[in-house]
Parts: structure tokens; C-alpha cells; sequence
DNA sequence: CTTAGCTGTAATGTGATATATTACAACCAT
DNA sequence: ATGGTTGTAATATATCACATTACAGCTAAG
């Protein structure tokens, strides 16, 4: 099973937001036209964001406009922002009903858990690694290398 | 969205295996028994892991024994034999349509794809760490202590 | 050599979930 | 007040995880 994509659209949202934010008027159906999906999805991610304080928006008038600095957003604020997982079951299913009369089946989640738990950890780490500073500059800086190549 | 329960599963499986060994006649409807499912899905999982090399199960006769040492298992081989996550696609799903049109969307994926691939990674490095001969002795430790805090 | 017990696997059902889409009330700027 | 936008509910659809039934193929034990 995979992370649903409202984490990717998320970080695609908030990198459109900053890199348009002087020349375009970056509304729903804006984004939605940049990322390809439905606006109302555009809409809800925005709503997730905005819940985590992390963008801002108006009715009415278009335009969301970021409440933290870049460097104060890692991916995994996004990753939890859109509800990547959900937060007590965790990124892995346990089967649910491990016999009880069973010295394995009543102890494997105690052996189990932690383990995956750290496992999880490790991945969420990295998210916290990147923020969204890294992420708009390589954007310009892929925009300017295209740019390059075309003069060659 | 969460890693399926056949990874659980499996290690359920094969640490039942190890531990029933000289005990049981450990088939799968001993299997379904200990850890609460179907016993069909116990094969099916079984299936995989004897595609993966870790298993050997005989048609008519009972029981699958393991054809690796508990120290040469990783949960990682488990997490891979069981298909947790697409090997092509990868833990998380990208919105599949960013716009071509748009440098954003254009770039997207290129500034995105390795810090993704890199925190997948590190989730799988740390299934690494752990081999089944842990988890078995974990749990014969586990089994120990309850009958200790019995006599208390 | 037959029979009981087991495995391998296909086929089907069901519920959950991701994403798309329509619709509309609430709201703001002009 | 009106045009453009957001917030959100309601609904549809496809996909997937897991459950379940069914049965052919195999093996060991009598």
C-alpha cells in the first residue's frame, strides 16, 4: 500500500504558492491546473494546511499566502498536515486478532512494536529533514538549468 | 494509509513455525489459529514466502519448515516477500498528471523523487536491523517472564 | 492402493479508502 | 450588487485488503 498523494499535492501546493506568490493570482483552480487534480482536492489539502497553521486564505478574495517561513516547514509537517497516517494506528497494520491462548499469538505484539514503531521513526525522520526552502530552491534552480540548456 | 497485515503476518508465521517446531504439527490451520485469520490467507503468505526462498512447505504432508537460518531473516525479507509496497511505485504515491506547462509541475518530481526514495529507505534500513532470530528469542523471553510472574 | 488430511490456488464477496465531481452557501473586493 | 472565490457536504467510482468457499493435486499412513 502506498501514502496517499495528498502529500505530495501538499508540497506541490505550497511550493506553487511561493514561487508564484509575486507574479500570479494562485487560487484553487490555479493549482489544480499546476498539480492536475480536481480543485475541490486542491481545496481540502488547503484546508489541512491552513488547520495546521502552516498556510492562510481568505474567501472570497483568491490567493493563499504562507504563515511560516520556508525553513520553518519540513515535509513532514506536510506528511502530518494531510493526515499521511493515521496517527494511533501507525504506518503498519497489525493484524488484529493474534490468539490470546497462544504463547506467540499473546506476545508478538509486544516483541513486534517497538520495532516497527522505530521503523517508522527512521522514515519520519528524514521528512523533518528537507524543508520547503530546499524544496523551492531546486525548483528555481531546475528552472534555471532548463533555461541554460536551451541556449546550448 | 498503512502497510498491509500479511507483513505481520509473516513474521507471525515464521516465528510459529520456529517456535512449534518440535511441539506441534504447525499447518495452516494451526497457523489461522494462532494468529486470527483465514486459514487461505496463511497459504497465500506462506506462498510468498516460499517464492522468497524463506519456506519450504510438501503438498499432502504438514508443515513448512524454514529453509534459512532465524539469523539470516530479516524483516525486511518478510516486508519484501510479502509485497508491502510496490517495488516500482514505491511507498508514496506522487499525483501522477504535475503539469508539463508549468515549471513547477515540470520539476516537481525531479526535486521531490530521491528525498522520498531516501526516507523510504531509511524505514527499510531499519528493518534490516532486526532478524527473526531476535524476534524468537524476544519471544521465548516474553513467554519466560509470564511464567515467572505467575509464581509471584 | 485407498483414504484421510493437507496444500495451492482460483473465484467471488465485502467493506474500506482514495480520488473525482457536482453543487451550493458563505464571503470578499470592486 | 455582482463576479469571483473559498469551504464543505454529498455522491460516485475504482481499487484494494481481507474473508470465504470450493476443489484439484499431492503425500503419508493404514
Amino acid at each position: 500500500m502506498q501514502i496517499g498523494s495528498k502529500f505530495t499535492i501538499g508540497v506541490h501546493i505550497i511550493t506553487a504558492i511561493d514561487y508564484f506568490k509575486d507574479v500570479d493570482r494562485v487560487n484553487s483552480e490555479f493549482l489544480a491546473g499546476s498539480i492536475g487534480v480536481n480543485p475541490v482536492i486542491v481545496r481540502t489539502v488547503i484546508s489541512q494546511l491552513r488547520e495546521a497553521g502552516i498556510v492562510q486564505t481568505q474567501r472570497g478574495s483568491s490567493g493563499a499566502e504562507l504563515t511560516k517561513r520556508l525553513d520553518e516547514i519540513t515535509l513532514y509537517d506536510i506528511y502530518i498536515a494531510v493526515g499521511s497516517v493515521d496517527t494511533e494506528e501507525g504506518l503498519f497494520h497489525f493484524h488484529e486478532q493474534p490468539n490470546p491462548d497462544c504463547p506467540v499469538g499473546r506476545n508478538i505484539h509486544k516483541v513486534l512494536d517497538q520495532r516497527l514503531i522505530d521503523a517508522q521513526k527512521a522514515m519520519e525522520e528524514k521528512l523533518r529533514s528537507t524543508t520547503l526552502a530546499d524544496i523551492v530552491e531546486d525548483t528555481r534552480q531546475a528552472v534555471d538549468n532548463e533555461s541554460n540548456e536551451e541556449k546550448e
